[in-house]
DNA sequence: CTCCCTGCAAATGCTTTGCAACTAA
DNA sequence: TTAGTTGCAAAGCATTTGCAGGGAG
């Protein structure tokens, strides 16, 4: 086994694995867009990804491959895509099934740990179906 | 006192009632536009809005026409914004708070009734905030 | 060597906006 | 009359796609 070396590259080391675990080329672009969304829980447009990865490195990274590359993740069940707002795809880098507030004053979004959050009653589902998920917005404002 | 006459056009006369009541003036196309989304609970995208007021009478309506006349409804509180998918705005003529089933294989979403979803169990809200509303998504598809 | 990736720019699709003609009160 | 409306076309945005050049295995 390889000597682990924790520190600052813990991050960049995280996301190489994750990407390999998944056979996915760990290319320049990937590695980064996947340090910023995957090595923690979190809840980035791809604006703001697009933004973190030109901060974080030198070289380009184009709009295009950060779409792309978000996409790949999506469809390799690394993230999942939150259409809370319009004009506004928000990337959720924690898969395990929870809930969400937003603040509707600063679009931010926040996670709701699933034993937060329980159900005393559901509604029958419509015959001939069966549910895929089940999805909670709580939608909160500055108070006052 | 005019004579009500009931039949093919009660629907029709409901969104005038609906418009002067908000104070808005029934032209043409906001009637139509009223009589389609708001005269019973429906979810229409703009699309099939468009596509229903055209067909359901002679006259032009513009695509713009069909967006502003949506917006002024929704800003008058006579109808609200779905953003259940991206690329799909829906809008929703039910203004009680309620819950939706979203079908993932048809983009249909149907209400649920207040009553038939409750909480057994809900997060402590971020500090300093308030609730502004608690939006319930079940996404079901095909059973099978 | 070959396939896959990247990135630019153009294309796409939904929604908004500018502006001149129009219409209801 | 006179302010509010309509509708076309063009503008905006976020996202996707086409394609040529480039890099990894």
């Amino acid at each position: 086994m390889s000597t682990p070396i924790p520190g600052p590259d813990a991050a960049a080391d995280r996301a190489r694995l994750i990407l390999e675990q998944h056979g996915i080329r760990p290319t320049a672009q990937r590695l980064r867009v996947a340090e910023i969304l995957l090595t923690a829980p979190r809840h980035l447009t791809a604006e703001q990804i697009l933004a973190s990865v030109r901060e974080s490195a030198a070289g380009h990274v184009s709009k295009a491959t950060v779409y792309n590359t978000l996409n790949l993740f999506v469809g390799e069940g690394l993230a999942r895509e939150i259409h809370a707002d319009p004009e506004r795809c928000v990337y959720d880098s924690t898969m395990s099934p929870h809930h969400h507030f937003q603040n509707v004053d600063t679009g931010e979004m926040i996670d709701i740990r699933p034993e937060d959050l329980s159900f005393a009653r559901l509604p029958e589902l419509p015959p001939g179906t069966e549910i895929e998920s089940v999805d909670v917005v709580i939608r909160v404002r500055r108070k006052g």
